[in-house]
DNA sequence: AATAAGATGAAGGAGGGG
DNA sequence: CCCCTCCTTCATCTTATT
């Protein structure tokens, strides 16, 4: 089960990588055993109540999903569960699941590894603070949301497009949104996909059936067409052999959600050029809005896969807008459990009560490196002080731009603050205080968690490898970092049998050499420092020793692509992004090794 | 010397209007 | 098609402080 420890209960005294008392409201983190634990005290629910509550559910929901399903059906209660959630948390910006879940259902998107023996046989591995349900769950009508966002999901549906469409529709815009605008808008990401030339199977929509809708309509589809055309004619420029041709423009899947998420109608495949098929699985990461051209360059570098789009917003609470690009299957994904709440109000429940009624952000921009001054949340609360309430448009203006640029929440009156580095270490889904200690500054700790992976959103990818390999995997890890796909792999429950870690900074490498020993690895952890110095020579010699590689995963420095580089932005060829080029060479080379040895 | 704080835009997408 | 506005972005460099 992916939060349980690996550790036993008998030295869980003087370590924990659980969460602290006041994070109770929070999602729990991963969680060592806790003998002797109970659901709750002086209760008497069952075991097959405990689970669910252990999967971070609230009470009050639990026990309305069970008397709804029975008690014998665990994955119909789960489902149910799983679609309270999403609904409870629904609003502009963030993906959900659509009420009919049945139709999702018989995709079997959640694993049956995840029910697997760890939870049902061993429920002393319980978090205790997950018996406290969340606030912000508890206080809503679910039914009324339900009936709410069903009126205009059975108007959608009716007007040809499918539930999984107008669910996702209604989170990118919004309960408030009307039909046409939502229409508008399942219609431009089905053009989206066909510009991918992945396009997804679902009819196309009778617009005529909208039957005295407006002219509006009828000029927005009148304009879509048109951008149809237009991204027919750039897909084809694209597919031209781009000789020389770095500006030419490569795609990007709107919205960001590459192959599908989680609990909704996915593609299910993609054929792979022939030079791309392992031996080994590989998997790049860097950001998704880079210079013009850098994309391009490194499909076609990577065998000319193209790269999967996604924003972690639809995984966390944060935005966070990559490409990967690799060449896993993409066939039975399943997510990381629990899953992160998406609303900052859910995740810092805090907040909550400091937040001014007209600041409507819902979701996080992007982690980065930086924080803001304390100089500046000062000027912010005497801006706000020296006016009344609400402030006028201006200081408003002023305040949410600030905000929005720095990622600042609302901790007390007229007081905004930078995230904590524990609170960022949550939202990409590390333990809490992976970063913390071994004489890592606050600064250093802020740089190395800004250059991480997402986990949950990695993980979802990587979840396809735990049937391929039941017995675990070697990996080789380029540009490691602090180990974001390293925690990945591990709390999907795929044993690490061999890690070679390539990183340069020792901060980072000591951040992950101190989370192997503390989950108990039973593999083993080789950790280098330059992805110049691992020649061929070299990696014939790990190869030898381990029996090759399975997956070989890297995000390479971003440094010269992202638009926060006010200074030396040179793109692929900058001087630390060029190590992309390093990446491309050693997976070339253990490719070649491979063949050669196999 | 190490750490923290403060100052420093532009690229490029999205979307609207004409 | 252009032009405009709005928004976001795995950061770097210099100076101040400890």
């Amino acid at each position: 089960m992916v939060w349980v420890s690996d550790k036993d209960d008998s030295d869980n005294d003087n370590f924990s990588w659980d969460t602290d008392e006041d994070d109770k409201d929070r999602f729990p983190g991963p969680s060592a055993g806790i003998p002797g634990f109970a659901c709750e005290a002086g209760s008497s629910q069952s075991s097959f109540f405990c689970n669910f509550i252990a999967m971070g559910f609230s009470k009050d929901m639990v026990e309305k999903a069970i008397k709804q399903n029975g008690e014998g059906n665990q994955e119909a209660v789960l489902e149910t569960l799983l679609t309270y959630s999403a609904i409870g948390s629904s609003t502009p910006e963030h993906e959900d699941v659509p009420n009919d879940f049945s139709a999702a259902s018989d995709e079997d998107s959640v694993d049956d590894d995840l029910w697997s023996s760890d939870y049902s046989s061993d429920e002393c591995n319980l978090s205790i603070l997950v018996t406290v349900s969340d606030p912000v769950l508890e206080g809503l009508d679910f039914t009324e949301f339900a009936t709410e966002k069903d009126k205009k999901l059975s108007t959608l549906v009716d007007m040809g497009f499918s539930p999984e469409e107008a669910a996702a529709a209604i989170d990118r815009c919004g309960l408030d949104a009307s039909v046409l605008e939502l229409a508008d808008s399942i219609q431009a990401a089905q053009m989206a996909e066909e510009a991918d030339g992945t396009g997804w199977s679902y009819p196309k929509v009778q617009y005529e059936a909208v039957g005295g809708s407006c002219n509006s309509f009828t000029r927005k589809k009148r304009r879509l067409l048109e951008e149809k055309r237009k991204l027919k004619r750039r897909k084809e420029y694209v597919k031209k052999p781009a000789l020389g041709m770095d500006d030419a423009p490569m795609p990007i899947s709107k919205p960001m959600i590459g192959f599908g998420l989680p609990y909704q109608k996915c593609i299910t495949s993609r054929s792979l050029p022939e030079a791309a098929i392992g031996p080994p699985y590989f998997y790049y990461e860097n950001v998704a809005l880079a210079p013009k051209g850098v994309w391009d360059t490194i499909s076609r570098f990577l065998y000319d896969i193209e790269p999967e789009f996604v924003d972690s917003k639809y995984f966390c609470a944060a935005a966070r807008k990559r490409a990967y690009i690799h060449n896993l299957p993409i066939e039975n994904r399943f997510p990381l459990l629990p899953i992160p709440p998406k609303m900052i109000h859910d995740v810092f429940p805090m907040t909550k009560d400091w937040w001014p009624k007209w600041d409507h952000r819902t979701q996080l921009n992007c982690l980065q490196t930086c924080i803001a001054s304390a100089k500046l949340t000062e000027r912010i609360r005497m801006a706000l002080k020296s006016c009344g309430d609400p402030p006028p448009e201006r200081v408003q203006q002023y305040v949410l731009g600030e905000c929005r640029k720095w990622n600042l929440v609302w901790v007390g009156h007229h007081k905004v603050a930078p995230l904590e580095p524990d609170e960022i270490e949550m939202l990409l889904g590390f333990p809490k205080n992976h970063t913390r200690g071994g004489g890592i500054s606050r600064t250093e700790r802020y740089r190395s968690l800004g250059n991480s992976f997402q986990v949950n959103t990695v993980a979802y990818h990587f979840s396809v490898l735990k049937k391929v390999f039941p017995n675990g995997i070697n990996l080789l890890s380029l540009f490691s970092g602090i180990g974001g796909a390293e925690v990945a792999l591990h709390n999907l429950g795929i044993r690490l049998r061999t890690v070679v870690s390539v990183e340069k900074s020792e901060i980072n490498r000591n951040i992950l050499r101190s989370w192997w020993e503390q989950t108990n690895q039973s593999g083993n952890l080789i950790e280098l420092d330059d992805v110049q110095k691992l020649n061929g020579d070299k990696l014939e010699q790990l190869i030898q020793r381990f029996g090759g590689f399975d997956l070989v995963v890297g995000g390479s420095p971003c440094n010269n692509l992202t638009g926060s580089n006010r200074h030396t932005r040179d793109g692929l060829e900058g001087e630390h992004s060029s190590l992309f080029y390093d990446y491309f060479r050693i997976l070339d080379l253990v490719k070649c090794i491979m063949a050669k040895n196999l």
